[in-house]
DNA sequence: CACCGGTATGGGAGCGCTCCCACCCTAGAG
DNA sequence: CTCTAGGGTGGGAGCGCTCCCATACCGGTG
C-alpha cells in the first residue's frame, strides 16, 4: 500500500490563484466572518478552479482536532448481543456524525492486549471523542479516557450512580412494561429469565420486572427468577431450570429476544404451548422476534435512536462541564404480537 | 468538544532524555536496522519513562501516510442484508487491521451526497486504501476511487469480468451445491427464488441453480424462476408467483435466508408442509436459518475470511501492479438442516 | 486636520514528525 | 601511515495547515 501519488492543490497554491494572502483563504474555508463577501467568492472560485481539498493531516497537526469520533465495541458483546444491536447503533452514530462532517472511527476490541493500544491511540491524539459500548460494571476503561481529557458518552451505564455520561434506555420500564402487560392478560405465575447480574442493564429489567409485580400486587418469589447470559443456550437452560423449580408457571419475560428463543424451545421440549399454556415476552423486537412461531411480542428500544443521541451529546460536549454528569434515558415501547 | 489540554512528550523531548538526536529517535520508533544496539535501549528507556506515543497527525503530515483504511458500506444494503452479514464483514476486516496496526473507518453511505463527500474525504488524503461492500453493477466508485491513486479491494464484483481487486464467495459453486442437495434427496421439480438481477451475487447463483439442474439432467424451465429482491417481502411474493405457475414444484432454493424466511411463510399460506410437500434451501447460514421452523438448510459463506482476506488484500497491494488484477474467491459450503 | 476604533488582510511562527544529506568515527586495505 | 568504505548519528528542511500579531485602510470625531 504506497502513498498518493498526484499532489494535490495547496492553501498557498489556492491563495496565489486568488490573489489573497494565505491567512484569508484559511478564513474563507473556515467560515470565518471575517472576509470581505468580494474576497470571499474570488477564493471560493480559486478552489473551484483547482478542486482544493484541504489536508486533514496538516489540519489536524496544526489546528490539533481530527474530525475523527472512535466508536469502541468490545468484540465478544458483538457475537452475543441480538443480532442488529451493533447495526443500529453504528448506524445511529454514523448518521449524526455524517452531519456533522466527523468521521467514525470503528474499534472492535477483541483482547485485553487490544484494549491497551486502544489507551496508546488515543494517546496519539487521533479522535476528538470516544463513544463506548456495552460497558461492564466495573470497567476502568471510561475513566480513563476521561482522564485523557477526551469527551466520553457510553451507551448504557456501569450502575445506577453513574459517574461518566451516557445515553441509556429505559430498562426499568421494559420490565415493567412486560409485566403490565401478562398481569392484562390475566397470568398469574410470571418468571423472568434475567440477563448476566453483573451487567447494569440485566439488573435493570429484573428490576423492572420486580416493581411490575409488586405493581400488580403480586408477592415476589425468588423460585421464579432465573439468571441466563443473553445466549440462546443460556436461556434455554435458564427456563429448564424455571420449570423444575415451578412447574406451575404461565408466563416468562425473558431479558432479551435470544433468550426469548432458547426459553421457547425449553417450552416446545417440555410440551408447554405458546401462549396456551405460557406467554413470552422478549425484549429488542429484533428480526428474531418476527420469525418466531409464534411471533414473539417483545420491548423495543430505539436503538439507532441511542446512537444518535450519544453522537450529538459528544459533540455537543461543551467545554466547561456544567455541574452534574449529562445522561439520556430513551423510553422502551412493547410490541404486542402472539406469543401472549 | 473541546481538543486535548494535558500536552504530551514530542520525538524531541526523548532525544533530550535519552541523549542522542531526533533522527535517531525517529529510527528506533519506525524501527530502522541502522541503530547500534545500545543507542537502541537508550532511547526505548527514554520512550518508557515520558510515556511517549507518537502524534498520528505529525506522522501523516510528514509521512504522507494515515495508517487508516476506509470501510465503505452502502446503508440501503446495510438494512436489507441478513442480519450480521456487515457484521462479520466488519470483524474480519478488523481483526486483521488490528494486526497490522491500521485504523478501520468505517462510512455508511446513505445517499448520492455523501457519496460525493467521500470522494472528497479520499481526496483529502485521509484513509491509505479503501475497502467496497456491496457494490452494484454500474456503480462507478470503484474506478474513481483507483484513478484518485488509492488502493482498493471490493467485496464481491460487478460483474464476471471485473477490473477492480476483489474478494468473492463462490456463489455459483452456491447455488450448484443447493441444487444437488435437492436432487440427491429425490426432488423433481425445483424452483428458486432469486436476488435483484442487477447484482452480479443474484447472476451467479442462478447460474449455480441452472449449472446444477444441468448437471442432474433435469431440462430448464423458466417457469421455476422467480426474481425477488432480497427481501422477505420478495420472497413471499416471488413464492407466490412461483405457486402460481408451477403448483406441482417440491423444491426451491432461495438466493438468501431472508428471502427463505419470506417463500417459507407463502408456502405455510398455500397449506405446503415444509419439507414434506416442498423442500428449501437458503443462503447464508444466518442465525434466522437456525430459528425457522424447521430450521432452514443454507449453503454458508465464509463472510468473516472474506473481510480478513479483503484487509489482507489492501494492505499487501504492491506498489507495481503485476499486471492481472488481484481477486479471490472463497468457496462456500452446504449446511443440512431439516427443510429438505 | 490629527486621531481613534474597527474591519480586512498578509504572512511569520510554529504544530511534531519524516526524509535525507552531511558528518564523524572506526577498521581494514594499500 | 594515508586512504577508503561504511555504519551510526545529528539536525536542517520541509509537510500543509492554524493562530495570531502586525499592518493597511476606512470613515467618523473632536
Amino acid at each position: 500500500m504506497n502513498g498518493r501519488q498526484n499532489s494535490r492543490p495547496t492553501l498557498e497554491q489556492v491563495a496565489a490563484r486568488a490573489g489573497v494572502g494565505r491567512g484569508t483563504v484559511s478564513r474563507v474555508i473556515n467560515g470565518s466572518p471575517r472576509v470581505s463577501e468580494q474576497t470571499r467568492a474570488a477564493v471560493a472560485r480559486a478552489v473551484a478552479e483547482l478542486g482544493y481539498v484541504p489536508n486533514q493531516a496538516a489540519r489536524a497537526l496544526a489546528g490539533s482536532r481530527t474530525d475523527a469520533v472512535a466508536l469502541v465495541i468490545p468484540e465478544a458483546e458483538a457475537r452475543l448481543f441480538a443480532e442488529p444491536y451493533f447495526l443500529d447503533l453504528i448506524r445511529g452514530v454514523s448518521a449524526e456524525l455524517a452531519e456533522a462532517d466527523k468521521q467514525l472511527l470503528l474499534t472492535l476490541v477483541r483482547s485485553e492486549q487490544e484494549r491497551q493500544r486502544f489507551e496508546q491511540y488515543l494517546a496519539a491524539q487521533r479522535v476528538d471523542g470516544v463513544l463506548l459500548a456495552s460497558v461492564h460494571g466495573d470497567d476502568p476503561l471510561p475513566d480513563r479516557v476521561r482522564e485523557l481529557g477526551i469527551p466520553v458518552v457510553m451507551n448504557g451505564r456501569r450502575s445506577e450512580a453513574e459517574s461518566v455520561p451516557y445515553v441509556d434506555s429505559d430498562n426499568i420500564g421494559a420490565g415493567r412494561a412486560a409485566v403490565a402487560h401478562l398481569v392484562g392478560r390475566g397470568r398469574q405465575r410470571i418468571a423472568t429469565v434475567t440477563g448476566p447480574l453483573d451487567m447494569y442493564v440485566a439488573r435493570a429489567r429484573l428490576g423492572g420486572y420486580r416493581a411490575g409485580l409488586a405493581e400488580a400486587g403480586h408477592a415476589p418469589d425468588e423460585g421464579l427468577v432465573a439468571a441466563g447470559d443473553f445466549t440462546e443456550d443460556g436461556g434455554r437452560a435458564a427456563m429448564r431450570e424455571l420449570l423444575e423449580r415451578r412447574p406451575g408457571l404461565d408466563a416468562v419475560f425473558a431479558a432479551s429476544d435470544v433468550m426469548a428463543a432458547g426459553a421457547r424451545a425449553a417450552l416446545r421440549e417440555a410440551g408447554r404451548r405458546v401462549p396456551d399454556d405460557v406467554a413470552l415476552v422478549g425484549v429488542d423486537d429484533s428480526p428474531v422476534a418476527r420469525l418466531m412461531d409464534p411471533p414473539l411480542t417483545s420491548v423495543r428500544q430505539p436503538i439507532e435512536e441511542m446512537g444518535r443521541t450519544m453522537a450529538r451529546m459528544l459533540l455537543d460536549d461543551a467545554p466547561g462541564g456544567r455541574g452534574d454528569v449529562p445522561k439520556r434515558v430513551l423510553p422502551t415501547e412493547l410490541v404486542v404480537r402472539e406469543s401472549c
